[in-house]
RNA sequence: GCCAAUGUAGCUCAGCUGGUAGAGCAGCUGAUUUGUAAUCAGCCGGCCGGGGGUUCAAGUCCCUCCAUUGGCUCCA
């Protein structure tokens, strides 16, 4: 007999050998139909590998993140049985679990798949899923492993076999489609009810652009129809809230093939919300002990040549910009630090003027690839909010925790709650990517991951995300598809000092090398915005919002009256306009309605009368009526 | 940059196997002076992304470039 633990803590013996599934079927056969698989000391695995000794289990179902991804990763498998079934012949790479769903690579040799295959498989895939397939586990020894797929003639399983132990292979067949895997999977297909393959895409095979390009199939499946019809439907719901379509529709930013790809163009609405913000920031800065500066938009090739960025980033930057004198060349500049350095170098500094913060808004051009470039998130010109700290090592802690609160305090004022915040350090086995000292990267590293604890953040950390000349926390959000993005960054420099030759005068009368931070709260005014709209769904917050109310004249009779209560609340500080055309106010509220503007005030006779207006808000209806200044006061307190 | 798809009026889209472009909304004009999500009528509007080719004839077929979308790779 052995003991089982369960997570309730309750300990029960159970017959040697039996099996996660077993188990299920004694506690219900309702709970043994959504059992998907089981962790047994902490290790997922299949339902069916029978237990040899005490051991904790869980037993995982649908509602599980590791049930639904046992589910996927066997959905995986399901899709590629169809797929040979359908294409014999064809080679695979490797077909994961995501986040949400799966993908399988495929090489199709000649063949082109299109979409429009996609049916196809779908139906294949509830055909087999209906048969109740049984995944079943084998183990193979690497000499077996190999000779398999030698025979079927897949170069890519036998490159992932070569990689592997002999002894720590396993194959998993569904059907006549054996799989190289090592689980785990569902016991068989029958859960495997609604099925949508979403789309198809390029990817390299192991992530290597020199090596063939395979076709990837996504696609997603659900143990009930009613399940994937309502994720086609928050995927539906969530293309409404992209910023691409926003940002049009809400006459905020636009794009020009004429003027260039990745370059946004800020319309009046976009500017206004844009300089509210960083009216904000700049003034969280200047309370912050932050000075403000201005530098050119280029700089001399020298200037990256000093710094290291041309040698690492030259070839794939903006070409330098040559001048009719021979010999002169320019950079668009690519960041700010550079310039700030020259700032910093421009006097001699004590000790006692330490730390000190250079802050700007500066605006950047890099040469992302044509395929990169996505809405205001990815682009070739940009404002960051950058600023860049010079101070002592002892101060580096301190400075770096100041940064980290001002960076939350930042964010949560404008709604941002839920964001991750990435730890990336050296890649260890790669230490000659970077430049700097061992000691130096090591006390960087260190003085991150302490401030970050005492902040109490939730970090992950990542090996090898480093930036060539320091290690960085970078704090990630994620649009309204799930797609992550980095926004706001922390970066520890100990190189640009010792490269531009930076230095302060110490208490000891002695020359020392200041330690610079690059901060920017936001990452850039573009890729912020752009996230911006995606949580808000365009809706701003008061206080941000281009637009706070517009009024909306009964006819045009109301017209001096509208115009009076503009100018009454323009004096209070509010911004708005009037909707002066002759159309029904079913008209105007539908429309003020769709520009997402939070109130409207409704203007007629009774208005007039009462010397009042009547309040309406955005995505709720009336509120009725308010004296002018009470609206104002109204909106004032929610500022 | 790579794989794939797409590009027709300001916007959303139609246009079968090649025969000289169509709707709704927006805009303009007129009528209506309107009370909480679309008043009615008329009109205007397109080098069918750019260039090249095949053809008697190209929005439709081919080539190429540009841009966009979904991924991959990249992201100082």
């Amino acid at each position: 007999m052995i003991n089982i633990k369960f997570p309730d803590g309750t300990v029960k013996q159970f017959e040697k050998g039996i099996t996660p599934m077993q188990i299920a079927q004694g506690i219900s056969e309702g709970l043994a139909r959504n059992v998907l698989s089981a962790g047994v000391n902490g290790k997922v695995q299949d339902a069916l590998i029978p237990i040899e000794e005490d051991a904790d289990l869980v037993l995982y179902t649908w509602k599980d993140k590791e049930g639904k991804a046992t589910y996927w990763h066997s959905s995986a498998h399901l899709m590629a049985e169809a797929l040979e079934e359908l294409y014999p012949g064809i080679k695979f790479g490797i077909g994961p679990d995501i986040e949400n769903g799966f993908y399988y690579d495929v090489d199709f040799g000649d063949y082109e798949f299109t979409k429009e295959d996609l049916k196809k498989v779908e139906k294949k895939m509830i055909e087999l899923a209906k048969k109740r397939q049984p995944y079943i586990r084998k183990e193979v020894s690497k000499q077996d492993a190999l000779d398999y797929f030698k025979k079927k003639g897949d170069e890519y399983k036998i490159e992932l076999i070569q990689d592997l132990n002999d002894g720590e292979i396993t194959f998993y067949q569904t059907g006549d489609f054996v799989d190289l895997c090592r689980g785990p999977h569902l016991p068989d297909t029958k859960p495997i009810k609604a099925v949508k393959l979403l789309n198809i895409a390029g990817a390299y095979w192991r992530g290597d652009e020199n090596r063939k390009m395979m076709t990837r199939i996504y696609g997603i499946t659900f143990p009930k129809k009613g399940d994937l019809k309502e994720y086609l439907d928050m995927l539906e719901e969530a293309k409404k809230r992209d910023h691409r379509k926003l940002g049009a529709e809400l006459e905020l930013f636009m794009f020009s093939d004429k003027v260039g790809a990745g370059l946004p163009i800020w319309l009046p609405n976009g500017t206004l919300l844009r300089k509210r913000l960083e009216e904000f920031l700049v003034k969280e800065q200047e309370e912050a002990g932050y000075v403000q500066v201005i530098t050119p938009h280029l700089g001399k090739k020298d200037l990256y040549v000093t710094s290291g960025h041309y040698e690492k980033y030259g070839h794939d930057s903006f070409q330098p910009i040559h001048t009719p004198r021979e010999g002169e060349e320019f950079l668009l500049k690519p960041m700010n630090c550079p310039h700030h350095c020259e700032i910093f170098k421009h006097k001699p500094h004590s000790y006692k003027e330490l730390p000190i913060r250079i802050a700007e808004f500066g605006t950047v051009y890099r040469y992302e690839q044509s395929g990169e470039l996505h809405g205001l998130t990815r682009v070739r010109g940009f404002t960051q909010d950058d600023a860049h700290i010079f101070c002592t090592s002892d101060q580096l802690k301190d400075e770096f925790l100041a940064v980290l609160e001002l960076t939350k305090k930042v964010l949560s004022k404008l709604g941002f709650d839920k964001y991750t915040a990435q730890i990336s350090l050296r890649d260890p086995e790669n230490k000659e990517k970077y430049i700097g000292s061992d000691e130096n990267w090591e006390k960087a590293e260190q003085a991150i991951i302490d401030a970050t604890k005492e902040v109490g953040l939730e970090t992950t950390t990542e090996l090898g995300e480093a930036a060539f000349y320091g290690p960085k926390l970078d704090f990630m959000v994620r649009d309204a598809l799930g797609r992550s993005w980095q926004l706001g960054t922390i970066q520890v420099d100990y190189n640009l000092p010792e490269r531009f030759d930076l230095e302060y005068i110490g208490a000891d009368n002695q020359k020392h090398r200041p330690v610079m931070i690059h901060r920017a709260p936001f990452g850039s005014m573009e890729r912020f915005v752009g996230v911006l709209i995606e949580h808000s769904e365009g809706k701003f917050p008061l206080w941000l919002t281009p637009e706070q109310f517009r009024i909306l004249p009964v006819s045009d009779l109301y017209l001096d009256y509208a115009n009076k209560v503009l100018n009454e609340l323009k004096s209070k500080g509010l911004r708005g306009s009037i909707d002066d055309r002759t159309e029904s106010v079913g008209r105007k509220i539908r429309d003020t309605e769709l520009k997402k503007i939070p109130y409207m005030l409704i203007v007629g006779e009774k208005e007039v009368e009462d010397d009042m207006v009547s309040v309406r808000k955005q995505g709720e209806g009336d509120i009725g009526k308010m004296k002018i200044t009470e609206f104002a006061d109204f909106i004032n307190n929610q500022l």
